[in-house]
Order: C-alpha cells, then sequence, then structure tokens
DNA sequence: AACTGTCCCAACCGCCTTAAT
DNA sequence: TATTAAGGCGGTTGGGACAGT
C-alpha cells in the first residue's frame, strides 16, 4: 500500500549542515543530477553511511541544494533593478515566492523572502507605501471612496472596466493581503471595524485580482480564459507575455508603463505610478 | 570585556498537491 | 480507486554576527 518511505524520520540529521555532508550532496548531484530526492541521502552516502552516521532525509538534500549548494547561485547583496522587480512581482503575485524568484535568475524563493522581509519591507514603508498592498498608507481609505477630483474616474476601455468591476460579495479579503501574518509595523487600526473597511474599500476599489490582467491590446479570448485567468502564472503571463524584455529594469518599468496604458493607451512612464506603483491612478486625482 | 538588543539568513515546520503503489 | 509518502511551497524560528552601551 502506497510509497515505501525514503528515510527513517527518525534517525535523520538536524540543524546546520557540515562541509562533509555538502561536498556529499555536490559530489552525488554532479555525477547523477537533480531530481529524486527520495533517493538521493542513501546513494549519496548521507544516509546511513559509516564511519560517520551523516543522515539527512530527501527534503533537507533538496533544501540545501536549492537554497545553497547550486553552482548557479548569485549570493551577494541585491541590486536596484532587482529589488523594483522583486517590488513590481510582490504587487502583481503577492506572496508566491517561487514564482517571483522564476524571474530572478540565480536568486532562491528562500532568498528572497528572506530579503523581503529584511529590506524590502522597510523600503516600502520608508516610502510611504504598505507592504501588503502596495498602496499609499495614509490615504488608502481615503482612496477608497473614489473621489477622482472631477467627479468621475479615469477612462478606460470598456473590456477594461468588465475586468476591473469589484467583485459582487460584500465582504472579501483583499487578495494581496494574504501574506504572513509575522508583520509588526501595520499601523494602528482606526475607530472604524476591519470589517466595516473591508466592506468600504472593496465597494470602491477595483478588484485587484482582476485589474492585474494588464495586457490591453490582446484580444479577449485570449486575456481571460476561465481555466488559467486566475493563477498567479497565468496573471503573470498575461502581464509579461507581449514585450520581448531585455533586462530587469526594463521588464519593471513596461509593466509600470503597462498600468498607464489601462488609463490613457499611452506609453508615457506617468509620475504618479513611479511613484506608487500604479495604484494611484486609480484612488487619486491625477492633478491633485 | 561583558552584556543586551537587533539584524540576518539557513533551516525547519506544516500544509497542500502530485505521484507511486 | 484508495492509500501513502515525496515534492514543493510559504511561514516561522533559532542562532550567529554585529552594533551599541
Amino acid at each position: 500500500m502506497g510509497r515505501s518511505p525514503c528515510c527513517e524520520k527518525a534517525h535523520t540529521n538536524k540543524g546546520a549542515w557540515t562541509k562533509e555532508e555538502d561536498q556529499r550532496l555536490i559530489d552525488y548531484i554532479r555525477i547523477h543530477g537533480e531530481g529524486c530526492w527520495r533517493s538521493l541521502p542513501k546513494a549519496a552516502g548521507l544516509y546511513f553511511s559509516l564511519p560517520v552516521w551523516l543522515l539527512r532525509c530527501g527534503k533537507s538534500c533538496r533544501l540545501r541544494w536549492i537554497n545553497y549548494l547550486r553552482p548557479d547561485l548569485k549570493r551577494g547583496n541585491f541590486t536596484e533593478e532587482e529589488d523594483e522587480l522583486i517590488i513590481k512581482l510582490h504587487s502583481l503575485l503577492g506572496n508566491k515566492w517561487s514564482l517571483i524568484a522564476g524571474r530572478l535568475p540565480g536568486r532562491t524563493d528562500n532568498e528572497i523572502k528572506n530579503y523581503w522581509n529584511t529590506h524590502i519591507k522597510r523600503k516600502l514603508i520608508s516610502r510611504g507605501l504598505d507592504p501588503h498592498t502596495h498602496r499609499p498608507i495614509n490615504t488608502a481609505v481615503k482612496a477608497s471612496r473614489l473621489d477622482f477630483g472631477n467627479g468621475s474616474p479615469p477612462a478606460l476601455p470598456v473590456a477594461q472596466i468588465n475586468l476591473l468591476k469589484p467583485k459582487t460579495e460584500s465582504i472579501v479579503e483583499d487578495p494581496n493581503c494574504t501574506s504572513s501574518g509575522t508583520t509588526t509595523e501595520e499601523d494602528p487600526q482606526p475607530q472604524q471595524s476591519q470589517k466595516q473597511q473591508q466592506f468600504q474599500i472593496h465597494q470602491a476599489q477595483p478588484n485587484l485580482e482582476l485589474s492585474i490582467g494588464l495586457v490591453p491590446f490582446q484580444s479577449e479570448s485570449t486575456r481571460w480564459s476561465p481555466s488559467s485567468a486566475n493563477t498567479a502564472e497565468s496573471k503573470l503571463q498575461q502581464w509579461r507575455s507581449p514585450f520581448p524584455y531585455t533586462s530587469a529594469a526594463s521588464m519593471a518599468a513596461k509593466a509600470v508603463c503597462l498600468c498607464c496604458q489601462l488609463g490613457n493607451q499611452s506609453s508615457e512612464l506617468c509620475i504618479n505610478c513611479q511613484t506608487t506603483n500604479w495604484f494611484y491612478r486609480f484612488h487619486t486625482p491625477l492633478n491633485s
């Protein structure tokens, strides 16, 4: 019945890896390649090997290889370009670290996750942006009241307006707020209850999950296929596909310009999007 | 020098999905 | 088809490094 266990859990090592363990793992993967972590520990002599008992489960081997030993890892500090790209990708994908890592060659999901929690969060806060929602912290509630200054929102193509329609449920979790509960830098809650706030914001704001379809010039059928439309990967694909990006910076910059295009079809990078990750234009009068 | 607090990151934990039996 | 464990992922934690007192 079922699979046989890869190792005896009671006899596995935990904690920091030794150089010897690392070397055995590297040697094995150099010869046999990645994959089949299940059989690796025994084959690599990491499991029940004498004279030194080095006991690691396949899961631990995989983690060690992916996050630390892989030869294609970049190491070193993140560049400004990488910072911005991570911020842009996070605004689209949320805490999908593996997807974000997939767009940053040489970086691991664990590395990006750590870097986000230790650096970028603070960076966004210092810019006055909520690291969960990527919206301006102080204007979030005010902006939710749909004050468009001249009394009407910026013009959007009809198909895009449909995509931006809020869901019909009265209270729905913000899809961009599914991140960890570890953050402690939250602003103090105002008098209003959280549910009331969610309701109010949700009533007034575009559905961010849907608004991610940043592909104004694709046909409706290719942009919104029901089977794939809701996955983070498909959103990213939709966002990325029309442009042959040549660098992280151009990729990130183009993403912002796309946001502008939602409103005015202009290829110019608007100043509001530059400073507020494009949410600005939906919440605040452009000329105020 | 010793202590304390903070930062950082490697590694672990637990859950969900996929695949083997 | 049911069962079971591997694989993969995001969240969390432990401990070393460092700075300040």
